[in-house]
DNA sequence: TTTT
DNA sequence: TTTT
C-alpha cells in the first residue's frame, strides 16, 4: 500500500558525476533545479522566486545515456523516487541526505545550450546520429527524445484539430 | 483503492470555449496538444512524431482564469482525472467521449506566443498587470485550490451537471 | 514541450485479452475501474459514487506478466499515457476511443482475490514462487525497465549494491 | 520551465505535530513510511524490503483536517513537492533536512483500522457523523477521502522512526 | 550550481 | 465490467 514517486523537470547544476565500480555498475549523480516563479498577493506581499536543489542518482542502463549528453544547462525530465540515506560525517555524526533515484530521464526542450555553444538538443543528437549507440540508448528511455525542436517552428498548431 | 491522475503539458488548441449556467455555474473547454517526438530505432524503422488531442474540461474558480488568459497556443501545465461522458449523437447512436476534468491549470513556460503577439507567459502577464484582480487570479493558481485562504467559500458545490 | 502521463489506481474488469501477430508481438487489453466516493455536502447534496473505466493497453515484455497474472479483480497500479484512436464503426461513421498506453504495471496490494481464490498478491505470488519465470517477471516491474525491447536483455542485474 | 511534483501514498508514523503562530498561520509535521516491497532476482540475490521516511509538511486550511483526522497509522495519499531546507544545528554545523510540502492530502483506503480498533474510515467519520465541519473539511479535499489502513497487520510501525 |  |  505504497507509492513513492516524484516528477521533475529541470535544469541540470552541473555536469554529472559518473562512477564507476569494480562490479561493472555505475552511478551518475547531478544536482538539478527547480524554480517557482515569484509572485505578489493581492495584499502586496512580495513571494520572490524559489529555487529548489534535488540531488538526481542515476543507475544502469541511463548512466551511459547521462554521461554522453547530461550536461551542466541541460534541461531534463526526471521521473523517481525519493530515498533519504545517512552517514557518519567527518565527526562521527549521523547526517542524512535525500536523493532522488531516476527511473526515468529525458530531455526537456528548454532551448537551452551548454557552454560551448553546442546544441543540447537530444532529439538532434540521437537523430542526426549515426551514432547507433547513441540512438540505441535513445529507445531505452521510450520517448528518446529530448529537447523538443524549437519551439517557434513547434507544429503543435491548432490548424489540424480532429475536433 | 482508487487513484485517478492525469498530468499534461502542452499547447491549448483554440480559444476556451466558456459556457455559464443559470445555477450560477460555468464551464470551460478547450483542446490540449501534447506531442510525442519521433524517432528512429536501431534497426532503421522510424517512428514519426505524433500528436495527441485532449478534451481539457474546467469548472468553478478556475472557470474565469482560463476565460481571461488561456488562449489558442498558450503553453499550460494541466493536472485532472480522466473521464468518459456518453450522450446519443443524431443516429440515437451511444457515443463516448473522454475528457480531462482540470483540478489545477498553470501557464507553463514555453515562451511561446498567442497569434496576436502578446506574451501569454503567466509571470509577465500577471506580474506586470498592475491588474490585482488578474494577481489574485495567478496566486490562487501557484497555490492549488486545495489551499485557497478562505474554503468556506469555495465553490464545491453541486455544480456536476449530468452532460 | 509537452508531458502526458497518466497515473491509475484500480481494479480490473475482467480477464485481459491478449492478441499475438505474426509479427511476434503482442498486444494485451482490459477495463480498468477506478472510483471516486461519494460525499455529502455541507448542504446536503449528495454527489454519489462514482466509476470510471479505463482501456488498458500493454505492449512488449509486459504482456507476457499481464497474461499470466493479471485477472478479472486484480488491483494495479498503471502508468502511461493518453492515446485516442479513431476507426470507423460498422455504418461508416468515424468513431474515436481513448485509451492507456499502459508504460508501467504492477501490482496493488488491495489483498482481493481472483474467482478462484487464488492469491493475487504480488508480492506473495511472486515470491512463494519457485516460479523462476515468475520471478523475474516480478523483478522487472519492481524496476520498471518497461517496455525495453527484449527483456531477456534485460539488465536489471543484481546491481543494486548497498552504496 | 519547472516542475517538482510528489505523489505519495503510505502510513503516517506518529500524530502530527501542529504548531500555531501569532500571525495566525499553523503547520503541521508528520512522517509517513512509503514501502518498496523486496524481491528476489533471477539469480537468487534477495533484496529486501525497504521503508522510506517522508517529512510531511501541511500548512493553510489544511492543517485543521490533518490534526483532526490524521493519526499515526492513517494511510494517506499526499500530493505536493520536495523543499530542502538548511538550519544550524547545535554545533553551528550547517544542516540539511528535506521536505515535503503538501499540497493535497487525503485518506486512502487500506483497509486498516488504529490501534484502538475504532474504524478511522473518513468516509464513515465525515458522513456519519453529523459533523458538518468535518464535511465541509472533506470537500475541501475534493475527494473526500477514502477508507483507511490495514494498522493492525500493518509493518509500518512507527517504532522504528529514524527522526 | 541551473534556468527564465 | 471491477472494487469498497
Amino acid at each position: 500500500m505504497s507509492l513513492n514517486k516524484v516528477i521533475l523537470i529541470g535544469n541540470v547544476g552541473k555536469d554529472p558525476d559518473v562512477r564507476y565500480f569494480d562490479s561493472g555498475t555505475a552511478v551518475a549523480n547531478f544536482p538539478l533545479a527547480t524554480s517557482e516563479r515569484g509572485y505578489t498577493l493581492a495584499n502586496g506581499t512580495v513571494v520572490p522566486e524559489r529555487t529548489e536543489w534535488h540531488n538526481i542518482v542515476v543507475r544502469r542502463d541511463q548512466v551511459a545515456f547521462v554521461e554522453k549528453w547530461v550536461k551542466k544547462g541541460s534541461g531534463v525530465y526526471v521521473e523517481g523516487k525519493i530515498r533519504t540515506r545517512s552517514y557518519d560525517d567527518q565527526s562521527g555524526v549521523k547526517r542524512y541526505v535525500t536523493e532522488i533515484h531516476a527511473d526515468r530521464i529525458e530531455f526537456y526542450n528548454t532551448g537551452t545550450r551548454p557552454a560551448d555553444g553546442t546544441a543540447t538538443n537530444a532529439g538532434t543528437g540521437f537523430q542526426q546520429g549515426g551514432q547507433p549507440q547513441a540512438t540505441q540508448q535513445a529507445t531505452s528511455y521510450q520517448q528518446p527524445v529530448s529537447q523538443q525542436p524549437d519551439i517557434s517552428t513547434d507544429s503543435n498548431s491548432a490548424d489540424d484539430l480532429p475536433f
